[in-house]
DNA sequence: ATTATATACTAAAACGTTTCAGTAAGTAAG
DNA sequence: CTTACTTACTGAAACGTTTTAGTATATAAT
């Protein structure tokens, strides 16, 4: 049924040996067998069988992703952005990727430890990093090569991309007093996920200053999602003295904060501001337009893989940590722009 | 580095036999046996070399998911559930997935071609159907298990899942007639992907089925994306009889058309109404809200991987033909709702 | 005319499993 | 007490590559 190496040798009357190194380019084929064989393979079909090349290299080139079994896999709308830059990249310099998610009743810890140690994947990509990322202490603690999408707390002695969240969380608060605000709430995440964490230093740095007491009573922390903007804003504005500007960590936050506001008739960029984090499509599209920090996806992704292919190689890294520098985006959400 | 089934039969002091028997539960294996070496193997952290296993068994239990390579891979935000749905189920029934897009110098065939040929998957979901599609006739040809994700042009004589785009369009037109429309339009992406056909044709025949003459200056075709439903309605609004509801065969379209008819002053929903496809997560919430047919693209993702075990499995597909019903959303774009 | 060097090729081992075709020891049947 | 059947186990082959350690021939150097 398959064309093996075999048939090709057999074909070409020369050992599975010169075939072999025949295309794999060893210079010690002649020239005219390599034209042949190469010819021989490609009418015949030829294509190395996977498994067996993988077996006897003691390597593969496949990367894994293991979606996180949390809230976060169903409700992030940059992610799919992120994953078509990592898939490309990776395909790109000849690796494959495998993508998984944790099934019920299987621990997320096993899922790595299983694909390690069958060989199956070369390297991961640890994505949504946590505070405290057990993912990232047992890969550390194997020596098995891997790139995180995200921070920890503590020591980052490891490859990682990121976005620097509090800088931009600091832009948009900056913008907000600009425009005359004194009284600003933020909106965040569980606070165990370092990104919201971040994001939530720098409000406070951002408050700091200039200037700006920080009430904690105005720090709220929800879920991922849209609801919990939504309900965490109501609470917000159920206070006796209300803030008049909500910085969200995420776009689906601020989604739902703009939304609490509507419902109590509020004109939003006008009566209050809100911000967002993370530019995703909709940002560009809801009533009014979200202003927000946009941070590049596709990219992001690319250089995922390209930090995670030196590791693999075991190549210098003459920068293991990528940052990259979000930018405002000031839309209609924080003042109506003027036509 | 890497324990082996060698190193557990060494440390149970039986042979390699034993203990891979022991390990698939095989009934000729004492019962302390069995117990003794899974206890062995767990504490000894063993796990099975993949490559060596699917050298030895001549398949693998990973499936494959090419993207295409063309504008439908950055414009499609349904794909991103409908990959969680594959992703999901694959992992539930313990295969893998591998997801790939072509490189740039690299025909897509090839690349179907070269994943078959080296063993690397049992099985391929084929997404985003052409009428005419290379993919599924090479496919065919080499008898290779797949599902797809779309019809072609033609007999279907292969597993599919689908949207019933025909019908779906259909309530969409029944919808704007009874609201009073007389002069519809549709704007559509190419004809030659088979989802954009049969919603045309859904189109064509909606009018008929109400009594409406078909104008074929008001069918348009464009791209997959909004700047295309953009222009093309613009176009339509330039004509000396223009249309009073635009069906555009998917939500990014729609959602063009809607920013055109608004840079004109029109107000969509009393001026001219607006519909959708696909109920992606933006539907509900630009403004106004997008009137479209709902999909359930998690569950399409799940069912095509249950439609492509059974095919890996040689088991009788009972029904190899899953259509999902669209169901019709009415929001704001074909007439404001009241409160 | 020997020795060294380069060129073109190859047999066999190895990678880590599973499967095939047994065997040995104990028990049951005749 | 042979024959047959279980039960529990095992050595060797095989899967399809790549790599190692060569060999044989032709050419160049001494």
């Amino acid at each position: 049924m398959t064309v093996t190496i075999k048939d090709v040798a057999k074909r070409v009357g020369k050992s599975i040996t010169t075939v072999s190194r025949a295309l794999n380019d060893y210079n010690d084929i002649g020239e005219e067998t390599k034209a042949l064989v190469r010819q021989v393979a490609k009418e015949m079909g030829y294509a190395p069988n996977v498994a067996a090349r993988q077996l006897q290299k003691r390597r593969t080139d496949t990367i894994g992703l293991i979606l996180p079994n949390s809230e976060l896999r169903f409700s992030d709308p940059f992610f799919g952005e992120l994953l078509t830059g990592v898939t490309e990249e990776t395909n790109r310099h000849g690796y494959s990727l495998l993508v998984s998610t944790v099934t019920a009743g299987e621990s997320e810890i096993d899922k790595y430890l299983e694909d390690m140690r069958s060989r199956r994947v070369a390297g991961f990509i640890v994505v949504r990093t946590q505070l405290e990322d057990k993912r990232i202490e047992t890969l550390l603690e194997h020596n098995f090569p891997f790139v995180a999408f995200g921070r920890v707390d503590g020591e980052n002695n490891f490859p990682h991309v990121d976005d620097d969240g509090e800088f931009g969380i600091r832009q948009a608060v900056r913008h907000l007093i600009e425009l005359g605000h004194t009284r600003l709430a933020c909106i965040t995440e569980p606070k165990y996920m370092t990104r919201s964490s971040h994001r939530q230093q720098g409000f406070r740095q951002g408050l700091q200053e200039h200037g700006l007491p920080i009430d904690e009573s105005l720090i709220l922390e929800g879920g991922f999602r849209r609801g919990s903007g939504r309900n965490l804003t109501h609470q917000l504005l159920d206070m006796e003295n209300p803030p008049t500007a909500i910085v969200a960590v995420n776009d689906l936050l601020a989604l739902g904060a703009m939304q609490a506001a509507q419902e109590r008739g509020l004109v939003v960029g006008e009566d209050i501001s809100v911000t967002g984090f993370d530019d995703i499509l909709l940002a560009g599209y809801v009533h009014p337009l979200l202003t927000t920090l946009h941070i590049p996806p596709y990219e992001m992704g690319v250089t995922l893989f390209q930090l995670l292919k030196k590791r693999i190689k075991g190549e210098a890294l003459d920068n293991m940590h990528v940052i990259f520098q979000p930018e405002l985006v000031v839309r209609e959400s924080t003042g109506l722009v003027k036509a």
